[in-house]
RNA sequence: GGGGCUGUAGCUCAGUAGGAUAGAGCAACGGUUUCCUAAACCGUAGGUCGUGGGUUCGAUUCCCUCCAGUCCCGCCA
């Protein structure tokens, strides 16, 4: 409905502007043309208000019902707006309700049903060379040798389901996995590699390291307590460094055996993303201190490189420095994270040419972000016209509101967690067979736990404002009732069931003949119409969570159509009225739980 | 000490480019099945929107004070 809703704005905004000039104050034009038209505080209000009134009653210096009565006279006189509307009410204290005509909503839907993204236009935006927009969304993000955990998890998710909501705009999306695969800790771990496989360097494909996991401790462990190892340690990091052949093929042994854990997980998931560590941009760093030196921005401090930051202090309250270069000549984050930005917006063929970049990271690194950008900025690494968005996330909690770990302590590995959800999905779904003494194949229970079990831990998650923290609970997120994957998938089920029932053949269904006369219908109607503004507004602000508030409101509004409607056993025009609304409802569904990274049922 | 984020019903959370009587789910209580999956639907009850100021015709929303929780603050990422 974004369409009706531009053509309103404009009409709106002549009439206003003819207003504001008659009154000699067209210079308050541009200050309150912003929110002309609002989307309405309630369902009953109509299908959008207007509150200029109470506005320009200020500006006028008269009452705000007065205004209104001569402001809706003229917005009745105006064609295009008469032709859109059905009524346009002066409600309250001055505002106006705006309803618009019956056969222009259905003509929407109509619309929306052929459309093979239900309504939701491709983004306008174009960049210089008037090519589609690319948005590289950095997300995931594990370190080599660690076990991916919920922290992961959380960036995983939002990370994928924001990049699938802008392809669906029409954008070129970038997924990059910016994994730690460069840093200190790789020296601890080929020295240990090293010490613990001495015999089998020369036939590297032999050495199977059986839990990297337990193996990254016991580095850890030998790093902290062994002088001796230390010292070899700190050696090995120059070594690979400098590019030492040996040292090398045992980081890209780590590497891979690492990569083959992460693809089980993303392949749980169905999570599409393209690695590329941190190691890529070693390369480019040393041109990062070149180019901050020739700004004359780079000062050293303490044998240290830095930027001091503006407008942040330490506890000393002296301005706190980006470390670009460490006083013993390596590098750290701050200039890696430097130099994949750069390389981000640089043109091809040493860059991506991207014109927004998205980080997806806990906001336990908000800080860092905006020093990188702060420095971004002032080195001109963001070009015109380009944005960068630090998206920050919440922790994810356990039901006593604590970080969430296992009984014993320990953090709860994600595949681990993943497993659980789908067991438990599957014992619900055998309990409720029994229930209702229904038989289904193996592969049908298997499927179907899958499905719901995974659906349920990203929808849980995506469903919350990702700025807050979240507690997790497979109780909530696996119940059939309130805001889960289970109610939204169950909804998808009905209508399906419906289909299924349904015996008329296709071409029986003649759209001409579709109208609605139950209040509920248009409920539903107005509901389905809202989608694509929820799918532009997420565009600007990335709240994924309101595309789950909207598919959960979208459920209601069809499960108390489904109660009181009959949909099958009506008369015919009736029926295909009603039956097209289910096809929208279906569609609607479906594609949303695409964008949620979430698979659909047809019975479960 | 500085900065970020959070504080809304008993619990978990929506809602904030200012708008009319602040919404869901869970838990509690009550109701609905000749019909498409009742895994649903309907109703009742539950609120000083952390505190105190300010701006405004109008503030949960914007600004300031204070309180509470949490995260970050020089060579880890």
């Amino acid at each position: 409905m974004q369409v009706i809703f531009k053509e309103l704005t404009t009409n709106f905004e002549v009439i206003l502007l003819e207003s504001l000039i008659k009154n000699e104050k067209k210079e308050e034009f541009e200050k309150i043309r912003k929110n002309l038209i609002n989307q309405p505080s309630k369902e009953e209000f109509g299908d959008y208000q207007c509150n200029i009134c109470l506005v320009l009653s200020k500006i006028y210096k008269k009452s705000p019902r007065e205004i209104a009565n001569r402001f809706v006279k003229k917005l009745k006189a105006n064609k295009k707006i008469s032709n859109l509307c059905e009524d346009l009410e002066i409600a309250g204290p001055g505002f106006i309700n705006i309803k618009l005509k019956n056969n222009i909503l259905i003509e929407e839907i109509k619309s929306n049903i052929k459309c093979p993204r239900a309504g939701v236009p491709l983004s306008n935006k174009k960049n210089k060379n008037h090519l589609r927009k690319k948005v590289v969304v950095d997300f995931s993000s594990p370190n080599i040798a660690k076990e991916m955990h919920v922290g992961h998890l959380r960036s995983t998710i939002i990370g994928d389901s924001i990049s699938r909501i802008l392809e669906l705009r029409g954008y070129i999306v970038l997924r990059l996995n910016h994994i730690g695969d460069w840093g200190t800790q790789f020296g601890m771990l080929i020295t240990h590699l090293k010490d613990l496989y001495s015999s089998d360097l020369k036939k590297i494909d032999n050495i199977k390291i059986s839990d990297l996991v337990e193996f990254y401790k016991a580095s850890k462990k030998r790093f902290d307590n062994e002088k001796e190892f230390k010292k070899r340690s700190r050696e090995e990091v120059v070594k690979l460094q400098s590019g030492d052949r040996e040292s090398i093929q045992l980081w890209k042994l780590l590497c891979d055996q690492s990569r083959k854990e992460f693809d089980q997980i993303y392949k749980t998931l169905n999570i599409k993303i393209k690695e590329r560590g941190e190691s890529f941009y070693n390369p480019y760093l040393k041109s990062i201190i070149e180019d901050l030196n020739l700004k004359k921005i780079l000062i050293e401090d303490q044998g240290a490189k830095c930027v001091f930051l503006d407008g942040m202090t330490n506890k000393e309250g002296k301005p706190l420095p980006l470390i670009i270069q460490k006083k013993d000549g390596g590098f750290n984050y701050a200039t890696t994270d430097l130099a994949a930005l750069r390389y981000r917006f640089n043109k091809e063929p040493d860059g991506d040419n991207a014109t927004r970049i998205i980080y997806v990271t806990d906001h336990g690194q908000a800080n860092h972000f905006a020093g990188v950008f702060q420095v971004a900025k002032r080195a001109n690494w963001i070009p015109e016209d380009c944005e960068v968005n630090h998206v920050p996330f919440g922790l994810v909690q356990g039901i006593d509101g604590k970080k969430l770990k296992t009984r014993e302590g320990e953090t709860i590995r994600l595949k681990d967690l993943l497993s659980e959800s789908i067991k438990r999905a599957k014992e619900d779904l055998l309990k409720r067979l029994e229930n209702e003494s229904r038989s289904e194949t193996n592969d049908f229970i298997l499927n179907t736990s899958r499905v719901i079990g995974i659906g349920a831990v990203k929808y849980a998650d995506l469903s919350q404002n990702r700025i807050t923290n979240y507690q997790f609970s497979f109780e909530k997120m696996l119940s059939l009732n309130g805001n889960t994957a289970p109610y939204l998938l169950y909804t998808l089920v009905r209508i399906s069931g419906i289909n299924r029932k349904n015996n008329m053949p296709e071409d029986n269904i003649n759209s001409e003949s579709i109208s609605y006369s139950h209040d509920l219908e248009w409920k539903l109607i107005r509901k389905l119409l809202k989608f694509d503004e929820v799918l532009i507004s997420i565009e600007k602000d990335l709240m994924i969570n309101r595309l789950c508030n909207y598919l959960f409101e979208l459920c209601q509004t069809f499960n108390r159509f489904y109660d009181k409607v009959p949909i099958l056993k009506v008369e015919m025009s009736k029926k295909i009225s009603r039956l097209t609304l289910c096809a929208l409802t279906e569609k609607t569904l479906k594609l949303s739980l695409e964008l949620l990274g979430i698979e659909s049922l047809e019975r479960m």
